[in-house]
DNA sequence: GTCTATATCCTGATAGAC
DNA sequence: GTCTATCAGGATATAGAC
């Protein structure tokens, strides 16, 4: 084992952390089902906390880097992108066909999901860094799209779409009793981009109440 | 001190969970800084679960009983209730006056938000208990006041307003980069209120995609 | 009902041999 | 880089006097 060791304890600790939380997941737990020494933790990054980090910044900087792209594309054409195009340019890099995507990747939209409505304060610090840039660049496309729209209005719309995009990350399904239908597994990601696009879109779009 | 000191514990730990979680909360911190004793915790609610569990039916059923008397209310009209006023019944009771409000009552909502999305499966599983009536209720509602919409699509878009209410209650202001202007004080809620309900209402109506 | 004192366990982190 | 062994601290829960 020489850079193995560091992969398996990120990909496994992404694992259990998205299943019982940061809190629940001890380091003696993750080592021991990656089947690596305790210390290697320690070695490899320092601490639990700059472990976590590790995790968010090797899944988040390539996604948001696609994101930025998507958006740079859209907007070398004449006409200003529609919203749908500029929503689907942030949603479509987290709802990749699953059949060839890493399934870490998926669990990790979970995590996500879960980490930004619950985290500790720090560690939701560190996860706004990372988004930086692409909230300023997506906020700055959203508002051309709708020019009439004020700006603190803008800015609670993007904070409700946030929200939605966290909570349905987060798979937790809170939907079940509404109806008899079971919810959609998770496998067709191309439906809810489908439903999600026109959601927001309306929304964003409301008349001022 | 008599039953007291379970309002007390109860209190404090309410305050202490919606600032720091559950897991980095623990009952040493949360009896000295109610000034009770370490072993009362056990004493009037047996575990720390058991502790987290009575916070949440303490909040939950009378908000929940409200929101269930404001809908059956908007129901003995005539007219079949708007979708407006259907979301409104079930907004505003998270969104009271803060003047005359219980300031934990608020605390609370902040608390609920950061769960839903980030608790463990057997809170979550309680939680969902106790929603299960006004979830059943509110769908039915929803569900006639725009009897177009397939089962399926009223499913998720019941879902994607899950979302933005937990997580604008869990109050993490991501979105302070999107913009200059400061997110509003938590003080105006009706703000807040008439900024929901037109977004959620358009994501609800919008046309299939 | 309240308190002190303590049992039992698990945590993150580290020192030091190999 | 990897391992063993261990430290120091904090957690929940409880036993038993008052």
């Amino acid at each position: 084992m020489q850079d193995d060791t560091r992969e398996r304890i990120l990909n496994m600790a992404e694992a259990l952390f998205a299943e019982q939380g940061f809190a629940h997941t001890s380091l003696r737990t993750i080592t021991t089902r990656a089947r690596v020494n305790l210390a290697a933790v320690n070695y490899h990054f320092g601490s639990k906390e700059a472990l976590i980090q590790a995790i968010f910044s090797r899944r988040l900087v390539p996604l948001n880097r696609e994101r930025l792209n998507r958006l740079a594309e859209l907007e070398t054409g004449a006409a200003p992108p529609t919203l749908e195009a500029i929503l689907e340019a942030f949603i479509a890099p987290t709802l990749k066909d699953p059949a060839d995507t890493d399934p870490g990747e998926i669990r990790f939209m979970r995590l996500l999901g879960r980490t930004q409505a619950g985290a500790s304060r720090p560690l939701r610090e560190f996860v706004h860094t990372l988004y930086a840039e692409v909230l300023d660049r997506f906020g700055g496309a959203i508002s051309r799209a709708l020019p009439e729209l004020p700006q603190p209005e803008l800015y609670w719309r993007v904070h409700f779409m946030m929200g939605v995009l966290s909570y349905t990350q987060a798979g937790t399904a809170t939907m079940k009793l509404v109806s008899d239908c079971d919810p959609p597994g998770a496998e067709d990601q191309a439906a809810l981009q489908r439903r999600l696009i026109p959601f927001l879109a309306a929304g964003l779009r409301a008349p001022l109440g």
